[in-house]
DNA sequence: GAGCACCTAGACAGAGTTGTCTAGTCGGAG
DNA sequence: CTCCGACTAGACAACTCTGTCTAGGTGCTC
């Protein structure tokens, strides 16, 4: 909380969905620390770990960590960060296997059924930290906000190419049915949630959708 | 997490959803207690309030809170547990005013609507509270389970009799709507999520429910 | 008035937390 | 060889947290 050395930019992600940032290739010791965050502070909640579980996790020592991230909170919000940009990588890579918008957004709940029913799933990881931390003030709102408007955006952008008629209704409706997967699945520890969500967005793009179009022209 | 007085009584919620419960007036410093708890525990997170904040604003000593609970852990289970009561309360009422089961299920999203839009609004909170917890042996995990089920069995239940072909299946869908709503709402800090949830809901019965009923008959 | 259930006030133990700081190791570049 | 950057090991300060325990007050009933 005092001094906060590096990690600042963390908040730069956002839309750079392609895979391996250009920038630069970061040592090891950062490397350990993101992973070892990653697995405890979502298998645990941020809350739960301590910095001492997450340095022996990780096999480096305390000053690592503060030397590299400055905080534990700096290593949080670097852990969602690097959570985000995964999944969007996932979703992205997935969807562009798929021509037709409709396939394209049937194929995101496909990621989600596939995501729910790996072995350690616990549900949303942005909103499980969002419950732990104080209301506001934190670098895990922004992560947060800035994810679930990703999401949004990419179910607007793909609604608008099949040619609904509002698109960012529509957006919104199916950004609800992830997140009810996504957080369904991980408290009633069903993956079914995944394939419900992804009925239901069949559903709303039937009705939604303009019936006429055929050719796919994107 | 020693001796454990009392509250052992907690998981005996579920069904009995009239108002007020029969067995006893409870004493005054508990009431306080959990007053004071369903609000910052709610505001905050379970793991960043501590003892001393909840006894300093329930204005009680701390000896009544390990006499009347027996440990901070069975105080947020009572405090999840009366909060589910709460709000099945505000369910059962509510829908209780409409005749056909279709504008009973959709009434639960009116309520969600409503829910949503108060001040404090902050998610879910059992999503919340198990997001803080030990992945298992606790009785947070406990309340929300058989929270989370009675809304499922709910919706399942009206969905049978509106007389659709898989009542599981729908009232699955349904529930899920309505943690995407209140999830939604709460992460995005945007009430209108309800609404969505609501038209989603409307969408599926409609998809779902045998057209030719046209008699009200339960 | 005595006894009793219920309550308050608050010190304290014991564990756990984040973050700092010293001292030292190791591998390469000049 | 020497310097330097990146790392390790771990003691330590300065908290905060839960839970226990003593000491005492208040109102009720018998």
């Amino acid at each position: 909380m005092t001094r906060q050395i590096g990690i600042v930019k963390a908040m730069a992600v956002h839309q750079k969905t392609t895979r391996s940032a250009p920038e630069k290739i970061e040592g090891s010791a950062r490397e350990k620390l993101l992973r070892a965050a990653g697995e405890l502070f979502y298998a645990e909640g941020v809350h739960t770990v301590g910095i001492d579980r997450v340095i022996e996790r990780a096999g480096v020592a305390k000053a690592s960590l503060y030397n590299t991230f400055g905080s534990k909170e700096a290593l949080v919000t670097a852990y969602l960060t690097e959570r985000a940009q995964t999944r969007q990588e996932a979703l992205t890579q997935r969807i562009a296997k798929e021509a037709a918008p409709r396939e394209k957004i049937l194929a995101a709940f496909d990621v989600v059924a596939e995501l729910v029913k790996r072995p350690g799933f616990r549900g949303c990881a942005f909103v499980n930290a969002s419950a732990e931390g104080q209301p506001d003030a934190d670098g895990v709102r922004g992560v947060c906000t800035s994810t679930r408007s990703w999401t949004r955006a990419l179910f607007t952008e793909l609604s608008r190419e099949l040619g609904v008629r509002e698109p960012e209704r529509v957006g919104a409706r199916l950004a609800l049915l992830y997140t009810g997967a996504v957080v369904s699945a991980g408290m009633d520890r069903n993956p079914d949630a995944a394939e419900d969500a992804r009925a239901l967005a069949a559903m709303l793009l039937d009705a939604e959708a303009p019936k006429r179009t055929r050719r796919a022209r994107s």
